[in-house]
DNA sequence: GTGACGCATAGATACCGTCTATGGCGGCGG
DNA sequence: CCGCCGCCATAGACGGTATCTATGCGTCAC
């Protein structure tokens, strides 16, 4: 039994007549006749009365005929769901960013996004490096924002922008004076955050690995880290989209001598078949920070 | 889109694996692979996406997965109805009746059909012979006994039985002593029913077309016309079933001595499909009339 | 009676679903 | 580290079948 057959046999019970319905079905009468007899030998029920004027539906055609609209209307239902979905740049799309990215990076290029990508619904996703991975691993993310190398083949990523990092002190530290800051010399005091977060690993690489020298703040944000800063706890170092936010608690803030800083990147699953969605999304992110990027650049000049 | 595509992806959606689906689908995972991408290319969207390790159904494909069982759930429900009614000796069937049969003829079969043909649903439908003609025509009956021939090409029909029509007389009558009365001499004195029965019309042939000597009751049935011979009003011609109601009602029957009579045959349109089930019905009553007809021809010696 | 209309049949053709054989890729164990 | 195994994708061959055109037959109307 085919879906076809069934469309043949709706035809034929809407115009009473194998000629027209064959018309309707865009086929000859021959294989409408032929079609149907062999779906009448399979089903082993006669579905119509043919007279020499007239065809009329069997009894039991008519007990099928509820059936056979279902069937064809769902079989419709499948194609119309389909021409929806057809386009990769429509749709929910789950989006992992690690948190001391999202706070700073959200506000930048929603109202972007929403305007490159009109039809995309894109949730974010709130986490740690390590459970977005998890959770982009098991279908339950379509893309991640991440601040580290991809992570194993089947995962790949491509790189948005450069985010560099700066030195943030309170404003009567005793480094607060220089115009630029070596990264080692942040390690004396430097406060990081809890282990969990890249953020911590990389800070603590930047300044020379001095190891278990600096304090660890468990569950704490990067925004308390900065009030943290700002009540003379020791300095730290954050990534440049927060700096709006650490001068607004207070904080100077300076250039790392060495450049320090880290590049995000959008990650996702080797397989997964909306790339366009996903290259749309980073391509936004990317034109969004590029000003940025040469602003860095000139003032570092 | 194809039916059976459709019950691939519920069953790739099912063991999400290829080749345990292919296998579940008795096909091999070739062909299964092939399939599925066509479909995922006819519909415009990717369905499942390809792991090394496994295959996830898309979120579009979650989306789609309740119309597809919908419509393979509506397709095995075609299958189940015609299942159901692929034994054309089961269900409705439509069988007009001649009033002057049916109360004579429906107590005796009703019985006989009902064990010989279990599954058969017969509904009797009473009227005069040019409705159930028409009714007949007009799909409303799918099978008529009547006492006259056919009516047309389009119409086919099989002789049950002969019934031989019998001279009902009031006990006080004068020819209610003769062991055998003719035809003609009922022609002086006869009561036939309105226009429209047929047998006033065989009735009046078999008296030599006397015309218009016999009185016409309107609106009468032959139980009414029974009761009017039996108060003396004339005498009349029954047809041999009906001999027990015309006893009851006190009439004395006598053989005709031309042995008058119609034949009861069963009526079908040429096209209808359900041939077994209209055959079966007429062997049934014709077997039961059997000892009736055996029975009148050595009563008649 | 003849022409028009409609369904059925027959034979040819092209498409498509299916198979087997094979390749590529990732994971696992020796 | 290498080879084996499981799984999906691809390629080429084969067979079935849906479709077509041409034709026949029956019915209806003028």
């Amino acid at each position: 039994m085919n879906l076809r057959d069934l469309r043949y046999i709706l035809a034929i019970a809407e115009h009473g007549q194998f000629s027209r319905a064959a018309e309707a079905c865009g086929i000859s009468q021959p294989t409408l006749s032929v079609q149907v007899r062999k779906l009448e030998e399979a089903l082993g029920v006669t579905l119509f009365e043919r007279g020499g004027k007239s065809v009329v539906p069997t009894e039991a055609c008519d007990r099928l005929l509820g059936h056979v609209r279902g069937a064809v209307a769902e079989a419709d239902a499948i194609l119309a769901v389909a021409r929806d979905l057809r386009d990769p740049l429509a749709g929910r799309f789950r989006l992992g960013i690690i948190p001391t990215l999202a706070p700073y990076l959200l506000p930048l290029v929603f109202a972007p996004l929403r305007a490159a990508l009109p039809a995309l619904e894109i949730e974010p996703w709130e986490d740690q490096t390590l459970a977005l991975l998890e959770r982009l691993r098991t279908h339950q993310l379509d893309a991640a924002l991440l601040a580290t190398e991809e992570d194993g083949p089947d995962l790949v990523g491509e790189a948005l922008f450069e985010e560099p990092f700066l030195a943030a002190l309170p404003p009567e530290h005793r480094l607060a004076g220089r115009e630029v800051v070596a990264e080692a010399e942040l390690a004396q005091d430097i406060l990081v955050l809890a282990d969990g977060h890249c953020l911590r690993d990389q800070a603590l690489a930047a300044c020379g690995q001095a190891g278990v020298l600096g304090s660890t703040l468990r569950s704490a944000s990067l925004s308390t880290l900065l009030n943290m800063v700002a009540a003379g706890y020791g300095t730290t170092l954050i990534p440049g989209l927060a700096a709006g936010a650490a001068q607004d608690a207070g904080l100077v803030l300076r250039p790392l001598s060495a450049r320090a800083g880290r590049c995000i990147r959008i990650v996702w699953r080797a397989g997964f078949p909306r790339r366009a969605a996903v290259e749309a999304v980073g391509e936004v992110i990317a034109a969004r920070l590029r000003p940025f990027a040469e602003g860095a650049a000139a003032g570092a000049v």
